[in-house]
DNA sequence: CGACCGATCGTCT
DNA sequence: GACGATCGGTCGA
């Protein structure tokens, strides 16, 4: 299991970022308790010319201010007022580019993820969405701006190759007031086995 | 099943 | 003062 190093977040092209973390493994480490899961949905945000990243047109919030940040550095924040969303920053310094995390399976822990969530075994959703994915991981708008390089949250590899043919891309969730921008194919989910 | 709606609050205007 | 990069429960068919 190897983590991911700077020079993989800090890649200018921040639609390749997220499809190469499909399969990859995102861990917390929370007092001791590790948990992890697979990678399976992503979503890129393209900085100041996406409408539908918090960044566009430079837009420049204390909230959003990890997002200019270097890469490989976390950005969570609260939407809706309930769910807890995970981000990557990626690119330079200077470009506010980032990756939303949107699903994981379950790996490591998964008794400590349920119990997170409050689910039952088996529950098939555990993990499925932005919201539920940090619920289950136990990740909270507290741990935006902390790096992923050393950390007690990271993204690892363990050797599992994606295929091109399971990668499936489409326009991304709930940004209708994007504009054409919400037609791009900047969401992506790995599909080995169905979900 | 699918459609609808309430929850719930930090952030920006 | 309005509104989300959402979720899950409920209602009706």
């Amino acid at each position: 299991m190897q983590r991911l190093n700077y020079d993989f977040y800090k890649r200018s092209n921040v639609v390749q970022v997220a499809k190469d973390l499909l399969g990859k493994l995102l861990v917390t480490t929370f007092n001791g308790v590790h948990t992890a899961g697979r990678i399976v949905e992503t979503e890129a945000y393209a900085g100041v010319t996406d409408r539908a990243s918090h960044a566009y047109g430079g837009r420049h919030t204390a909230r959003n201010a990890v997002m200019y940040g270097p890469g490989g550095v976390s950005y969570v924040y609260l939407c809706y007022g309930i769910h807890h969303l995970f981000n990557v920053v990626t690119n330079e310094p200077g470009v506010p580019h980032a990756v939303l995390v949107r699903s994981i399976t379950p790996v490591i822990g998964i008794d400590v993820m349920l119990q997170r969530s409050g689910k039952k075994a088996g529950d098939r959703t555990l993990g499925k969405g932005p919201g539920n994915v940090t619920k289950a991981l136990g990740i909270h708008t507290r741990h935006t701006g902390t790096s992923l390089l050393n950390g007690e949250i990271f993204i690892a590899s363990d050797g599992c190759a994606v295929k091109k043919s399971e990668v499936l891309a489409t326009p991304r969730i709930g940004i209708d007031y994007a504009g054409e921008d919400a037609l791009l194919p900047y969401r992506f989910l790995y599909q080995a086995n169905g979900r």
